[in-house]
RNA sequence: GGGGGAUUAGCUCAUCUGGCUAGAGCGUUUGACUGGCAGUCAAAAGGUGACCGGUUCGAGUCCGGUAUUCUCCA
């Protein structure tokens, strides 16, 4: 079977279960601050497990693309040693919300495994939870009976905590698991060890490939657990592992998943897979990793320097590390691999294709932005190492290590390798040492401790901000976060008229009064699909009814630009082309920013076009259509812009100002001629393929009209109100100019002069020339005409200027080679004259300055110096 | 969110612990050589050392702040 068979087998299997298939979900997670990326199946129906959302569907299955860069088993660091690890992966899974419970899952499960793709039944062993009674938790024998039907006893596993109780967190929804293992090792290996004694003992051969999890109970934060009203089957089979296992091979990437895109990295390298075990591991590496990287692409999440952006840059880098040191790689190469990628995975997950020339170039720009990083990290690590062989030491100091890892990005193991080269050696604890350090700062300073929620009452909230400003409304429930030294409490609302922090719309603050009190809402958040109200104080009585109102002003400006925002996005269509799409969206009450693909910087023309368009759209007035709740098909037959990367559900609403339609849940402007007038004030790069533009909207657009007239005005009074103020400009400009060059000659003239003079004045004593001088020149001059006098003579010559400038008095004292030669030092006598204007000094042995408090012992200084 | 670094000529970067008028390569311009192109040689132009403030006789260098950017941790 290939591996696309294999995905849509299950998906038959399950859809012939009555399960709903539903579409991956992005990879990368917006509005969960506990999760970057989708690590698993389940994540998409967390709010419906949490009970955040209603059941739409009981029974659900899909093919996830998941994400998993730490955790049990799965450290990055070991990504592509083994043969079945990876960071990007796909899990088959099947759900049931408060459905079906374990005897159909485990009975489906053996039915898939067994008799529709076949896999010997005597490969097969399963765990369940053997209880941990310490913790009150008891054995899973409901899960043992069920099994017993299927399997003989003596390959049903007794498994502890670690391995067989799944929590989504700290608190929340948990429950025993039963996992099934195959073992793929060949019949002799089968008949000298038992299958059974190597289950959960990480053989590369005898591996588990689905875990079907019960979750019945829910946790609460002091530990204890009560049971969950609707119980929740939750499923997730590694797609890589089946495939490999069906398709009888012993590594996954030796699979049709893998090799298309292993096969062209040797053709790029002029390596062969299967030759040498350091090649291979580069070649696994930078497979699995290029897949991650092009699907976060296409999921809109792109590297950079912060949050789950720079987890993907930090993919990226290590692939690009191995490709560096074990496949000779020493220019970009990955960005060539998007072609097969497409390939192989293009059908399945058609954005790739879409997506392809962005994946492309923002790969392509990141390979060599880090291959520059490389070369300055060498470059310092080999002055390091010079540095140490002139001591003639052994060890490189885990210090100088970690700054070059920490603030250069150098990866350590490339520091290690490039010392072993050298007979050298780095102090590996002292590294780890710092690097230790470096994390608690970062905890202690992110650390977030977020108490339960006290629940007032039950219910749901209501989302009444597209109609009203302000509600009457009951408190649900509330609870105290408390975050670096800050405490706050985040309420829910009955009904809210906040709008919630979502897709690029900053949150809505207002305030939430009784009769007695009125409480300031600074920030409204979404948490997995709840909006939370977050506020300073809570109020003194909870239970009565509260009137929750909005900012107006504020929202009003936030409306504004997030409707600017959509016309800006259809002109940007219209004058550069249907590429645009938009890659990121923030909208405040003070201007907008709107990230897009693009690969050019856009001229000044361009820029006005599109503020004229979108402009003409804001006085036409268009009238906001509004679409809440329709079918996303029938959305998209309208012609829709929908993003990439974003998660819709099955309806969607739409907004509609003219020809520029968008699925959009943000709140908008009545008429476009609400927004008076946008104008864009930057237009900048972010990232290989993406261009970002700011704009402003309404009275910020006053304001700064107003100000750069109050600019032009003044400046114009400047020149006497003159008619062409940039002439008038120019003219001074090159007036200026003119004039300083005319001082500057001036100055040098008369300082020939006085070197001149002072050269033929000269007073020979001892043998040697002395030239003493009081004058009234700012220091540069002075230095000036010392090295003046210096070139003339150097010989025998000794020049004291002393100089009384911006009443501060100033001693300068200069020697000719030879004389420092003969051991005269100028930084020792102008110290020592110094003392006649209260001051010190210093220089270099032939020249040396002081400055001083008393400008009258001047002459005295001048004189006392003598060789 | 927290730490560390960087910002010097159009570009890439030097300038060790404050001190000899801030240098190099590439690029640009000019000139010479060659029949032309390419090239070689020579010369020149090009700098508020990110910005603001402080310490000092003296700051690109030290200190504080701002901006931008890189990097590590979360």
């Amino acid at each position: 079977m290939t591996s696309q068979e294999i995905r849509q087998s299950f998906l038959d299997f399950f859809t012939s279960k009555n399960h709903k298939i539903v579409p991956s979900a992005p990879m990368v997670i917006k509005d969960d601050p506990t999760l970057m990326f989708t690590n698993a199946g389940m994540n998409q129906f967390k709010n419906i497990i949490l009970g955040n959302d209603h059941i739409k569907y009981p029974r659900v299955a899909n093919s996830q693309k998941c994400l998993r860069v730490s955790g049990k088993h799965n450290d990055l660091e070991e990504v592509g040693h083994d043969t079945y690890h990876h960071t990007m992966f796909e899990m088959l899974g099947n759900w049931s919300f408060g459905d079906y419970f374990k005897k159909e899952a485990i009975a489906w499960a053996w039915e898939y495994l067994t008799e529709v793709v076949k896999i010997d039944k005597d490969r097969l062993y399963v765990t369940i939870f053997e209880g941990a009674p310490d913790e009150g938790l008891e054995r899973d024998t409901e899960a043992y009976e069920i099994w017993k039907q299927f399997i003989p006893e003596d390959r049903i596993i007794n498994g502890d905590k670690k391995d067989n109780f799944w929590e989504m967190g700290d608190t929340g929804p948990c429950g025993p698991c039963s996992e099934i293992h195959v073992d793929i090792r060949p019949d002799s290996e089968r008949e000298e060890i038992s299958g059974v004694s190597l289950v959960n003992q990480d053989h590369p051969q005898v591996i588990e490939i689905w875990n079907n999890v019960f979750m019945q109970y829910n946790r609460k934060s002091d530990g204890t657990l009560t049971p969950l009203p609707k119980k929740v089957i939750d499923t997730g089979m590694g797609f890589e592992r089946l495939c490999m296992t069906l398709q009888g091979k012993t590594s996954n990437y030796d699979t049709d998943v893998f090799q298309p895109i292993i096969q062209e990295i040797g053709k790029i390298a002029g390596l062969r897979y299967g030759d040498n075990e350091k090649v291979d591991i580069a070649m696994r590496v930078i497979a699995d990793h290029v897949r991650t990287i092009a699907f976060s692409i296409a999921d809109g999440q792109l590297p950079s320097n912060a949050k789950a952006g720079y987890v993907i840059r930090r993919i990226l880098r290590r692939a690009v590390r191995y490709g560096y040191t074990f496949l000779n790689q020493h220019e970009a190469f990955m960005y060539k691999l998007t072609d097969v990628l497409c390939e192989v995975l293009g059908g399945a997950y058609p954005e790739l294709i879409a997506q392809k020339t962005l994946i492309e170039k923002v790969i392509m720009e990141e390979e060599n932005t880090f291959l520059h990083t490389l070369e300055t990290g060498i470059k310092l690590l080999e002055k390091n190492l010079n540095e140490i062989k002139a001591k003639g030491e052994k060890v490189l100091s885990g210090h100088v290590a970690f700054t070059l890892y920490d603030t250069f990005g150098f990866p350590l193991d490339l520091t290690e390798l490039i010392l072993r080269e050298n007979g050298l050696s780095v102090d590996i604890e002292e590294f780890n040492k710092e690097m230790q350090q470096q994390k608690e700062r970062a905890r202690n300073a992110a650390a977030v401790e977020s108490s339960d929620w006290v629940v007032i009452r039950e219910g749901e909230t209501r989302f009444v901000g597209y109609d009203l400003n302000e509600v009457e409304t009951n408190i649900l429930r509330y609870r105290k976060v408390t975050q670096k030294n800050k405490t706050y409490f985040q309420i829910v609302l009955s009904d809210t008229p906040f709008y919630a922090e979502m897709g690029g719309q900053v949150g809505d603050s207002g305030t939430l009064s009784n009769a007695e009190e009125t409480i300031e809402i600074t920030d409204t958040k979404n948490e997995n699909n709840l909006s939370v109200h977050i506020v300073n104080k809570l109020p003194n009585d909870l239970t009565g009814s509260f009137v929750a109102k909005i900012n107006l002003d504020k929202r009003m400006a936030t409306a504004r630009n997030h409707s600017a925002t959509h016309l800006v996005h259809e002109a940007l269509r219209e004058v550069l082309g249907t590429h645009v799409e938009q890659k990121g969206s923030f909208v405040s009450p003070e201007n907008l920013r709107f990230d897009f693909a693009h690969y050019q910087r856009m001229t000044t023309e361009e820029i006005r076009e599109v503020e004229r368009i979108a402009n003409r759209r804001i006085r036409e007035n268009l009238i906001r259509n509004e679409m809440r709740e329709i079918p996303i098909a029938e959305a998209q037959s309208m012609g829709a812009i929908a993003l990439f990367g974003e998660k819709y559900g099955e309806t969607v609403r739409v907004i509609q100002f003219g020809d520029s339609i968008e699925l959009c849940g943000g709140t908008h402007v009545k008429a476009t001629g609400d927004i008076g007038m946008v104008r864009i004030i930057s237009e900048s790069s972010i990232a290989a393929g993406i261009r970002r533009i700011e704009a402003i909207t309404g009275e910020a657009v006053e304001d700064m009209i107003d100000k750069q007239q109050d600019v032009i005005a003044t400046a114009k009074e400047f020149f006497k109100n003159t008619p062409d103020l940039v002439k008038a400009i120019q003219r001074s400009i090159s007036e200026n100019q003119d004039l300083r060059k005319q001082v500057d000659d001036f100055r040098h003239e008369k300082i020939m002069e006085l070197r001149n003079r002072l050269i033929k004045e000269a007073k020979e004593v001892n043998g040697i020339k002395e030239i003493r001088v009081n004058t009234i020149l700012p220091a540069e001059a002075v230095k000036t005409l010392a090295f003046q006098i210096k070139n003339m003579m150097n010989e025998n010559l000794l020049v004291v200027i002393g100089s009384l400038f911006d009443g501060k008095p100033t001693l300068t004292v200069l020697l000719s080679d030879d004389l420092v030669e003969k051991g005269y030092n100028a930084t020792a006598l102008v110290r020592e004259a110094a003392k006649h204007i209260q001051g010190g000094g210093g220089g270099q042995p032939f020249f040396a300055t002081a400055g001083g408090k008393n400008p009258k012992g001047l002459d005295k200084a001048i004189q006392s110096i003598e060789l």
